[in-house]
RNA sequence: GGCCCCGUCGUCUAGUGGCCUAGGACACUGGCCUUUCACGCCGGCAACACGGGUCCGAAUCCCGUCGGGGUCACCA
């Protein structure tokens, strides 16, 4: 029975970087009819875990990836928050006390200080000297007298080596000599993550510890806990980490600005932007972030689409597939099959594949994606009138794949617009315009007379008119466009016309006609 | 700096000694379609970090170099 954990700390936000991580627990546990858990990491007592943890529960839940055990939902090994296991982990520290696998600590943080740029001016490692450790009352006691204040710390072992088989990373070797007396406890009682981990992974049943690459080189000293404890080593996957676009640097939340830099990512946030402060949706950098996955929430991504590009991020089944369903995923997913080298995050590729999934579906399930878009612009009622509803899913199918992002409705605002709110682009009306005034003037009449007033009635009266009148299409279309929707770029005139009715259109062109 | 990890087109990757004059995808780019935009179609550019071995034969194995990253907290 395989059991995975994803342990987030409470920060706040969903990080993509962790996404992944949580996606291949996830799957790995799904496709072995395992558990996955979570759990919570928040061992240096912050003031508002529940608010700061919400925003991940629901990017996790939006994005599909369910928890069998964890927050809200309980589990028989609970509680899962590790602010609330720490007789737990006292217990453990007392254990490695009695075997003699760690010790008490006297040392200010001063002369530790000292004894590390001691070792630091004579270019060699350093390693701490253990001189004021306590192994017996008689020593405590001295060292208390002082006023001293002990820490717990690891005894570590200082010859052999670990020998760790990383189920993407192979054979891996440490030398215990090099490995540091970590503190454990610290002198106010509370405990660190290592050693928290370490406990609530085995308290939780834990088989595969599948984290970030960043992990490994704390992995000795959590085996040494472990082992020293008695606990089973499960098996480890350490996996390459998500790196910046175009780098290998680790990809960081605070490092949006330089992101910004970079013209793909810049798009990927103005593109996003545009959708949000349309919605109403506030964009400053710290909340608005597409390192983050609430970006995608609220810009309209399909979380099927996140978790395709996500899976492919260090993971790839052959040399051709691509696009992969979850339950794809959860059938083909295999740690062998992970990369070694870290994976840069491209959100053009994202996009490639949001794109892809978005054109998969169903006529139906656009419209509703794209419904709440258009309810939060205050573009239609809430719900919809029937009659909007009617245009929405004209446009929608008219548009076809223009609209990659349920978001990219806000594109055409025009048709929810009355004549007096469509904004006018007035570059595009400059271009356009002034020479086909009097086309224009004359097309209107072929408006009036289209009879039914549908998209192949529109062009065949527009081919009609152009023969007519011996002039190049590019002459009237686009000044009709401008006239109809006040840019110079959409979907095609005639299904435009179409959408928008008789009435409408012609208004619009008068009105157009009309400007000084 | 010590220890550990990593190194194939700009990016994600296929590749486990001959099928590789290195394949696919995204991006970029030329053209077609369309007098908008998007899509689609056809074509192009573009990589085995470097140097030594081993071998009949190396992107694949070994050694070294260089480069990148991670980690060395009373953070998680």
């Amino acid at each position: 029975m395989i059991r995975t954990r994803f342990a987030p700390s409470p920060t706040g936000y969903l990080h993509i970087g962790g996404v992944r991580t949580a996606l291949f627990n996830w799957l790995l546990a799904r496709q072995s009819g395992g558990q996955f858990i979570l759990r919570i990491d928040d061992t240096d007592q912050q003031r508002n875990v529940e608010e700061a943890l919400q925003p991940i529960l629901d990017g996790l839940r939006w994005l599909g990836i369910d928890w069998d055990e964890g927050p809200e939902v309980g589990g028989p090994f609970g509680p899962y928050y590790q602010s609330q296991r720490s007789d737990r982990y006292r217990a453990a520290v007392e254990r490695l006390l009695d075997g003699g696998h760690a010790y008490r600590d006297y040392a200010t943080p001063d002369e530790l200080k000292a004894e590390r740029e001691a070792a630091e001016r004579e270019k060699r490692p350093f390693r701490y000297s253990r001189r004021f450790m306590a192994e017996t009352p008689e020593q405590r006691a001295r060292f208390e007298g002082e006023g001293r204040q002990a820490v717990v710390r690891l005894k570590m072992p200082t010859e052999g080596t670990l020998v760790l088989d990383d189920l993407v990373r192979g054979r891996v070797e440490f030398a215990w000599l090099s490995e540091q007396d970590h503190v454990i406890q610290r002198a106010d009682g509370t405990c660190l993550y290592h050693l928290a981990n370490v406990v609530d992974d085995h308290d939780f049943q834990i088989t595969h510890v599948v984290r970030a690459e960043e992990h490994l080189s704390n992995t000795p000293r959590q085996v040494f806990m472990l082992e020293a404890l008695g606990y089973p080593r499960p098996t480890y996957a350490h996996l390459p980490f998500v790196a910046e676009p175009g780098s290998r640097n680790k990809l960081s939340k605070r490092k949006l600005d330089k992101y910004l830099k970079n013209r793909d990512f810049a798009q990927l946030v103005e593109h996003g932007r545009k959708i949000a402060a349309a919605i109403g949706h506030a964009v400053d950098a710290d909340g608005f972030n597409p390192v983050i996955v609430d970006f995608y929430k609220t810009v309209g991504y399909l979380p099927e689409a996140i978790i395709n590009y996500m899976a492919l991020l260090g993971w790839s089944l052959d040399d051709k597939a691509e696009h992969f369903s979850r339950q794809e995923l959860i059938e083909k997913f295999s740690l062998e099959r992970v990369n070694k080298a870290p994976a840069s995050f491209d959100p053009q590729k994202l996009m490639a594949f949001e794109d892809w999934h978005f054109q998969q579906l169903p006529a139906q399930r656009k419209l509703e994606l794209v419904v709440p878009f258009l309810e939060k612009a205050g573009l239609v009622a809430s719900p919809p009138t029937p009659d909007q509803r009617q245009i929405v899913e004209e446009a929608v199918a008219a548009a076809g794949d223009r609209i990659k992002v349920a978001g990219d409705i806000l594109l055409f605002p025009y048709f929810f617009q009355s004549d007096e709110q469509m904004a006018l682009d007035e570059k595009a009306v400059a271009k356009y315009l002034p020479q086909s005034r009097e086309l224009l003037v004359k097309f209107r009449d072929c408006l009036v007379a289209a009879e039914p007033f549908d998209a192949p009635t529109l062009e065949r009266a527009m081919h009609d008119f152009v023969d007519a009148e011996g002039i190049k299409i590019g002459q009237i279309i686009h000044a009709v466009r401008v006239a109809v929707t006040g840019q110079s770029v959409g979907m095609g005139v005639f299904d435009t016309l179409a959408i928008l009715g008789r009435r409408r259109s012609l208004g619009r062109i008068e009105r157009a006609l009309n400007r000084p």
